[in-house]
DNA sequence: GCAACAGCGTAAAAAATTTAGACAATCATC
DNA sequence: GATGATTGTCTAAATTTTTTACGCTGTTGC
C-alpha cells in the first residue's frame, strides 16, 4: 500500500478534528491537529508534513474566510511545497476561487463525504508536483514564449533574456 | 489608456451576448461573440484573441457544466496562452474548483456586476502578460527544488537534471 | 518600383558554463 | 568509532552561449 505520510488538520472545532482524525487515520501514517493556525508555521519547521487540511474560518462569528486565506498565504510563503486543501462550511464560489488562485490544491465544503474527502486528499498527494528537470522547464517555457509572440523568435529571445541564435540552437535540440 | 485587445465571448443566450457586448466594448478593442463553442478552435486559428469568456452550459437542460469543462480543455490544449474566464448561472463550488484546476483564469457567476466583471477581466489580462526570463524561471525552480529536498543539494541537482557542481555554481550566482 | 527595415538561417571565433573526476572535511547514524 | 552520504572545492576537458557578421526574404512607405 502506498504511504501517504503525515497530514496536518487545522480546525477550531474539536468535534470536527476528532471526526477527521478517525476518518483519516486509515490513510495517513500520522494525523496531526491544530485548533488554531497561530502556531502552524513553527510546527512546520519541526515536523515533516506532507499535506495540510485547513479550515477557512477562525474569527468567531466572521465567516468571510478572510482568516483562512491569510493563513493559506502564510503557509505557502514559507512552505510552497506543501499542498494545502481548504475546507469550509459555506459553499462560497468566490471564496473557493480566491483560495485556488492563491495556491490551494483543492476546496471542500462541509458536510463532507468521508470517502470523497479521502479520495481528494489522495489525489492531491499524488499530484503534489514532481520536480521537472531544468531542461523540461526551459523547453516548456520557450514554447510558450514563442507562441506568445506568434513565432517571432527575435522578440521571444529578447523577453527570455537570451540571444536569438541561442534560442535558435535550443529549438534545434528540441527537434 | 492601456489596450486590452480582443475578447471572445461564448454564450448560447443571445440576450446575454448583447449585454456583454455593450458592457465590454468600453474596455476591449474588439468584442467577438459565439453562440456555440463548436467553431471556437477554428476561429482561434484565424483571429488573434487575447482573452476568452466562456459560459459553462450549452446542452439544453443539462447544467452540470460538463460541456464548459470539455471546451475549456479543448481551448487550453490548442491555445494554452489564451486565458479563459468561466461564467455560469449556478454558483457551484465543485464546478468552480474543477474549472480552475483545469486552467481557467477566473470563475464568475451570473448575474454579474458589470464593473466587477470588467475589473476581473482586466486583472486576468494583466496577469497573463508577463513572460519570465529563463534565468528568473530557473532561479525560482531551483529554490523550490532545494526546498523540496530540505536543502539536500545532491538530490536536488539530480532531479533537476544537472550536476551537483553546477547547482552549486548557480546558487553562488544567486547570492 | 525600390529603398529601408525587420526578421530568419547560418557560420566561426571567443567567452562562459557545465561536466567528469577527484579529494579532504563534515555530518549522520548505527 | 566505523561507515556512508554530503559538502565545498579544484582541475581539465567538453559543451554551450555570446559576439559579430553575412546573405536572404518579406513588408512598408514613398
Amino acid at each position: 500500500m502506498q504511504n501517504y505520510g503525515t497530514i496536518l488538520v487545522i480546525d477550531d472545532n474539536e468535534a470536527i478534528l476528532t471526526a477527521l482524525k478517525y476518518c483519516l487515520a486509515g490513510t495517513f501514517e500520522k494525523v496531526m491537529t491544530l485548533t488554531s493556525p497561530e502556531s502552524v508555521i513553527s510546527l512546520l519547521e519541526q515536523e515533516d508534513v506532507n499535506i495540510i487540511l485547513l479550515d477557512m474560518n477562525f474569527t468567531l462569528g466572521v465567516n468571510s474566510g478572510q482568516d483562512g486565506l491569510l493563513w493559506l498565504q502564510a503557509i505557502r510563503k514559507h512552505h510552497p511545497e506543501i499542498p494545502v486543501v481548504l475546507i469550509t462550511a459555506y459553499a462560497d464560489v468566490s471564496l473557493a476561487v480566491r483560495g485556488l488562485k492563491r495556491g490551494a490544491a483543492d476546496f471542500i465544503t462541509k458536510p463532507w463525504d468521508n470517502d470523497e474527502l479521502v479520495r481528494k486528499l489522495k489525489d492531491v498527494h499524488d499530484a503534489a508536483d514532481e520536480v521537472a528537470t531544468l531542461d523540461e522547464l526551459e523547453a516548456e517555457h520557450i514554447r510558450r514564449a514563442i507562441d506568445r509572440y506568434h513565432g517571432n523568435l527575435t522578440k521571444a529571445a529578447e523577453v527570455l533574456g537570451i540571444t536569438r541564435q541561442t534560442l535558435y540552437n535550443k529549438m534545434k535540440k528540441l527537434q
